[in-house]
DNA sequence: TTGATAATTCAATACACTTGAGTTAATGAT
DNA sequence: ATCATTAACTCAAGTGTATTGAATTATCAA
């Protein structure tokens, strides 16, 4: 039997040392916001010639923009680049068991068009044919060039695969067994990047922050974990890493997963209410001052401070995230009440970093994440394996 | 302030190529075993002239050995390479608070010579010249060329830095804030990766198993974890990930961290024992089967489960190894005691490999592991990134 | 025996980065 | 003001590595 799953790492020619070069420089611009051809250089470790080259290229295809010039000091001054906003889009697409959620992205993340479909059929042809007609329309009233949409990155939910979680409500039933990626990819005509709701909506801090180590906790419908190790996400053998929800901690009765005290179905369960709340609902609640709502809040620190602990100690992420379809003032208050547990990797005298924060919120955090997915890979060089 | 924690990709050039691709090719000999020119060079995506040139020096630099012809159907038959055990030699250090351990082992990863030294004396310019010492004396055993030593793993204490975990006896007083890589590279001249306990034993499980996503259990004094996903460590942030023994657990008298119930500390505990039981003593006791310790064994087998689930469900590796300074029928026995949790991704119908195995166990282990660090990075392109 | 197949090598070519000299435009000292 | 210093940038030549295509060799199968 061939136990070997090593990774087959690519070799490296003149070719994708340029793809790569012009990737890392890109990525350098987007994260500093402007900059000049000497700077890049120091810190790729190129020539000024290489990076000279490179920006021409970039520049000539649209993707850079000259920034003026800026002189520290004594010679002559650098002349700036920044990232052309309309050089690139990027296609989000989160796919729930309910509706279809799309947006158009420019390369600086600014959001220009979004579609919301309510879908009867789950059917994988009837929702590719509805992701293509959403793409169309956007890219029709946006009027930006179709040639310019650098990729798809598309959310569905997890997990991947037939196992112990299936069927437990969350994953897209029909979607298990079936090769999603090359599906879109040929669909679409677009590379295709594929992730759940969590970690798309991780990228997306990436992106915005420039982090390169955290965690991030999405509230969805459960409660996901998108992991960001060195820049790149931790996805695990089988594409369902983060699957926090599912864990066990303590409660006042007794063992139960995580996610039945922290997450917007728990809500529901202490409002005792009849259906999903959805994020208005919340905030409504909340400014209320609803004591259902107080009881749940009690728990559900007493729930986050347990997942902080865990994770702080099996990641030592430089923060953790939280985000996704929960009102911004309640998961703010949630971190406020959050004891931050001691016996933690974190808990460091020198941390610059607070050890929770609110990330983005709102209803298109996963799929405006999605989007990011391929905006990373715009601005980071492909680690070179298959 | 500047919050741009990227790493800053480095840029790529004919000469870095070269060096990623002697270290692919290197890579995938030694994961196969042998290999001839053009499989290697599909696997790759180089040319199979590429691939001739490459292996040429290789052969020239003593790392690959012709090792006869293979022919597979029709057509010249292929010239078959395999990693030459004597073209390089990585030296392991584990440094405990009580002792340093040291070893010698080559490019097959068999162990040519080992040390142990005890210390009275933590401080770093005299643990530097024991491992200077200790490195001399097996070179000159051993009669190995010096040349051929690629580097040292060094293993020391976590956690890293002043966290919460700190003072707890684990750690190694002094060390906290001290560079200790640049300490030794300099003093060794060679090229030094410093992890600890955990990671190092994780790295020598994929050297020898070819594993790309897993996780693996450590048994040291407490209890650690190494991540391994797409072959490169998780570190974290800091460099403090995988302190799982910390993470709170449901037990019968109540929530208590990990360690206590699963570690070789918490045997002495169950045996009411005056000092630390060593791998020989547990030995005795499983073969005695002593009731006590198999009062243990029974609270072992429901943390690991517990355990189990949480990794599964964080991480979703290809499978959990368990190994460390416990022996052998020990750990495979716990195992086979352990419930597999049902509510995990990683419960599922069509997985080819156990979800939890035995791996190397032993006094050495995370000494061979340190030396597999270095094994690791002669095997494996180096990520292009600061 | 002969044709098909596949590994390998040789020689020429292509690609991208580096190097070193030269140009330009700021700053700061005289 | 003038001039030396500094640093970004460009040009042209040079270097390293990979690719390409033709030729060679050895095995299998008809």
């Amino acid at each position: 039997m061939d136990m070997n799953i090593l990774p087959s790492h690519s070799g490296s020619n003149a070719v994708r040392s340029r793809s790569s070069n012009r990737q890392a420089v890109l990525g350098r611009i987007q994260s500093a916001g402007q900059m000049g051809r000497a700077e890049i250089a120091r810190s790729l470790g190129l020539s000024t010639q290489a990076v000279s080259n490179i920006i021409a290229e970039l520049e000539e295809d649209g993707l850079l923009l000259e920034a003026g010039t800026r002189s520290g000091g004594r010679g002559l001054p650098a002349v700036q680049y920044s990232v052309n906003a309309e050089g690139g889009y990027a296609l989000g697409v989160e796919i729930r068991p309910d509706a279809i959620f799309a947006a158009l992205v420019d390369l600086h993340g600014n959001t220009i068009a979004t579609r919301r479909r309510a879908i009867k059929n789950n059917k994988p042809d009837k929702l590719v044919a509805k992701v293509i007609k959403l793409r169309d329309e956007m890219v029709q009233k946006t009027g930006i060039n179709a040639e310019r949409l650098m990729g798809a990155g598309i959310v569905i939910p997890g997990p991947f695969g037939q196992t112990g979680l299936s069927g437990l409500g969350s994953d897209l039933a029909g979607w298990q067994s079936i090769d999603a990626r090359t599906l879109f990819e040929d669909a679409l005509g677009l590379p295709v990047e594929l992730s759940n709701d969590a970690n798309a909506a991780a990228m997306s801090e990436r992106i915005a922050h420039g982090l390169s180590n955290f965690a991030y906790l999405y509230f969805g419908a459960g409660l996901g974990l998108g992991l960001v190790n060195q820049g790149q996400l931790v996805a695990g053998a089988f594409g369902n890493a983060g699957e926090i929800g599912h864990v066990q901690i303590m409660t006042a009765g007794g063992p139960a997963p995580l996610e039945q005290q922290l997450s917007r179905v728990s809500i529901q369960t202490f409002m005792r209410a009849q259906q999903p709340l959805d994020i208005d609902a919340i905030s409504a609640l909340f400014t209320q001052k609803d004591p259902r709502f107080w009881n749940w809040l009690e728990a559900a620190a007493s729930a986050l401070s347990q997942a902080t602990g865990l994770i702080e100690n099996l990641f030592d992420p430089q923060t953790i995230i939280l985000g996704g379809a929960m009102p911004d003032a309640v998961l703010s208050h949630l971190i406020a009440q959050t004891h931050l547990p001691d016996l933690s990797v974190s808990n460091r005298t020198d941390n610059p970093i607070a050890r929770l924060q609110c990330g983005t919120c709102g209803r298109m955090t996963a799929t405006l994440g999605a989007a990011s997915l391929i905006l990373n890979r715009a601005f980071t060089p492909q680690a070179a394996s298959l």
